[in-house]
Formats: C-alpha cells, sequence, structure tokens
DNA sequence: ATTATCTATAGATCTATAGATAATGC
DNA sequence: ATTATCTATAGATCTATAGATAATGC
C-alpha cells in the first residue's frame, strides 16, 4: 500500500518520502493533492502555476515543493491516485476475461459524468501529453493499450463461452469503444453537460451488443 | 474572398491589416501562419513562445507581432485558416441535407490521417480551450454544433426519402459519429498510426448505416 | 531532534511596447 | 513615403533553491 517510488530524477535514494512522516504533513500532502486535481483538471499542466496551487491550499509555492520536489512530480502523484480511483470505478472486482466486462461499459459513460473533475483532468492531460518527448506520453500509451487488452480478451472470452458471434473484429470493436467514450467526453465537456456521455454510451453499447451477440 | 475581420481587441477600427499591402509581407504572414499551425500542433498553444515561433521563420518577436498583435490573433488566424481547409475537405460540394453525407463520413478517418498537423491541432486546441472562459471555448462550441447539426440533417433527409428506418435517434447518431471520430483521433495519436482511424471509421459506418437502413 | 513551512531571491522565461532602421512600391 | 522588420527593454510571470523559523512527536 505505501508508495515507494516517487520516480523524481531528484529523489534518486532510500530517502523517506518528505511529508508523510507527521499527521501535518499527510494532510497538508493530500490537499496539495487535490489542489493539483481541481486545477490541472480546470487549466491545464501549463495553464497552472505552482504559485496557484500554493494560493488553493493556503501556503507558498517553496512549502508547496517540499513536499512534491517538481511541478512533474506532482502530477505524477496525482495521476496514480487518480488512476487508482478510476481502476476500482471502472473495473471494480469484474473479471475482465469474461463477456460480461464488455457489457459493463454501457455504464462508463454513468461513471464519467459523475466525477467531472477526473473526467476533464484525462482530455487535458492526454492532450497535453501527445508529444513523444513528454515525460507522460508513456503513461497515457500504457493506458490505451491495457484498456483495449482487457476489452479484447472479454471479447474472445465470450467467443469462447458462445454468447458472441465469430465474425466481428475484437481489436476494431475494442477501439471504438475506447474511442466513443473518449470524445463523448469532450462534447459533453463542450455542452455544459446537455449532450448526456451516460445516454449516448448505453445506445452505443445496446446497439453493439445486439450486432454481435450470437 | 479578402478576410476582412481579424478580430482583434486592438485590431478594432478601418485600419489596414499589416503585412498584407506588399508581397514580401504576405508571404511572411503565411509563413508566421504556417509556423502557427505546426507548432501549436506540435506544443500546444501555452507550450509554443513566441520566441519559438520567430525562430521557425527566421525573424524577431517584434517582428513578428507586428503581422500578428498578440498570440491569441495569431492563434485565430490559424484556426480560422486550417478551418476553411478543413471545411472544404469534410464537406466538399456536398449537400448535408441527403443521406449521402452520413455515408461520406466513413473516409473522414482517413482524411484525418492525411493531415496529421491539422489533426493534433485541433485535439490539442480543443482540450486547451474547454473552459468557457477562454477566448476560443465558443468557438469550438458553435465547430461541433455546427457538425452535429448538418448530421442530424443529413438523418432526417435520408428518412424523408425513406432510405432509412424510423426507430432510431438521429440526434444520439450524431453525437455517436462525432464521438467515435474525435475518440479515433486520440488513439491514432498515441499509436504512431498503429490503430487506423481510417479503417475503425469505416467500420464503424459501414455497421452503423446496416442498422438504420430501410 | 526532526519535520514542515516560510521569506527572500536567483535565473530563466514570456508577452508586449517604443523607437530606430531597412526594404518596398509608387 | 510607406511598410516591414529589428534592437533593446519593461514588466510580469514562473520554477526552483538556500537558509531561517515554526510546529510536531518522542
Amino acid at each position: 500500500m505505501p508508495k515507494k517510488s516517487d520516480a523524481s530524477q531528484k529523489d534518486s535514494g532510500q530517502v523517506p518520502i518528505p511529508g508523510m512522516r507527521q499527521r501535518r504533513g499527510r494532510k497538508r500532502r493530500a490537499e496539495i493533492l487535490r489542489a493539483g486535481r481541481n486545477l490541472f483538471a480546470q487549466y491545464g499542466f501549463r495553464g497552472t502555476s505552482l504559485a496557484m496551487l500554493a494560493q488553493e491550499v493556503g501556503m507558498t509555492d517553496a512549502g508547496l515543493l517540499y513536499h512534491f520536489p517538481t511541478k512533474n512530480d506532482l502530477l505524477l502523484a496525482v495521476l496514480e491516485e487518480t488512476d487508482e480511483a478510476q481502476e476500482t470505478r471502472m473495473a471494480g472486482d469484474l473479471d475482465t476475461a469474461n463477456a460480461d466486462y464488455i457489457a459493463s461499459w454501457a455504464e462508463f459513460g454513468q461513471v464519467l459524468e459523475d466525477d467531472p473533475v477526473l473526467t476533464a483532468l484525462d482530455v487535458l492531460m492526454s492532450a497535453e501529453h501527445l508529444q513523444t518527448s513528454s515525460d507522460f506520453n508513456q503513461y497515457f500509451r500504457r493506458r490505451y493499450d491495457s484498456f483495449r487488452n482487457r476489452l479484447v480478451r472479454s471479447f474472445e472470452a465470450g467467443r469462447a463461452a458462445g454468447v458472441f458471434r465469430t465474425d466481428f473484429d475484437p481489436q476494431t470493436e475494442a477501439v471504438l469503444m475506447l474511442a466513443t467514450l473518449d470524445g463523448l467526453r469532450l462534447q459533453w465537456l463542450l455542452s455544459d453537460g446537455r449532450i448526456s456521455m451516460a445516454n449516448a454510451m448505453r445506445y452505443f453499447i445496446r446497439h453493439m451488443e445486439a450486432r454481435i451477440r450470437a
């Protein structure tokens, strides 16, 4: 459970993670993470300054940098944290090598609507780090690969169980499911929620399932 | 054909647009726009400095700002220009109040693959200006509305012509078509083209059409 | 005694302006 | 004569560091 690798260029050794020893420190750290999540989601990584973050939690930039040696380290921590949260909400205790995993995606539009901050954060961060030169580019590549792989595995499990037909392309279906959810986020965010991700995603999965069902 | 509204806060009156009188100026202006498109697409708006832009075209920041009084003005001009290009490529001379317009979307994945710079630009800019406070937020909202409206009109025209069934929701279908294309851009960009937008989009439209055909 | 935070500041940007100089078109 | 570009610089950030002070846990 305790995070070991803070993976900073500077945080090289066996040094204990700062701000985790005292209760006061742990609390502050959590506040900074929350501020980071909110401000990065609102203004983007580049659009958020240390000064903004520090003011949000009511401390100075320097104080903030005691907890996270660089701004990059803060983003990394924010992503790690939200990733865990998203992971459990999206997959839960569900077995992904199972046709039910596909069906569960019908509700992922709703899941994202329930956490607008995380949704905006994800859209902004993935766009800001499309460049391979970015430190976080790999992070997003891996996540997409991982989601696609799970979906493909689930399609194949469904076929093996005789639930799905054999005349469709699992890889392309997986790509389209992810694309649909990603694209819906943008329209949802750009319409103040007037365009419903939840409804559109349910609609999409319903028709997709009808088409591939054996 | 000549652009009248440069719509800058400073460029308020009847003042002739700078850099458009002499051939040298027009050429420079075009170079700056090209540099803007490329660098914004690569590093984002905030990630690109006037210094980077100026160096790219081989001039000083100040020289550049003679042509575009502010960085915002430059982005605006870049968007206007690329928008025109995209418009003609995506809609062409096609009548949108026609079922064929829907069918033509099968090729839009390919269209976007053919212009990676514009595709990356669009993904980055729309993400960087999700905030309503941004000057460019409206621009993107309007574009989405416009695309959705065309698609809905096309679905309705198809129904009127007896080509499409009546038991589907045109609005949701339009949302999903746009979402799919948008989402594919991200996966395409994050997979160095390994994931094909063109193929996935054709696959999607083929199945969608089969489902709604009368 | 150790951990968390602050003050002060270095050094590197970044956008934009003022005023001078070079290139162009009539 | 006018248009395009340059030099120089103001003024506002921004990230990060050094060293001092305040708060905590043993």
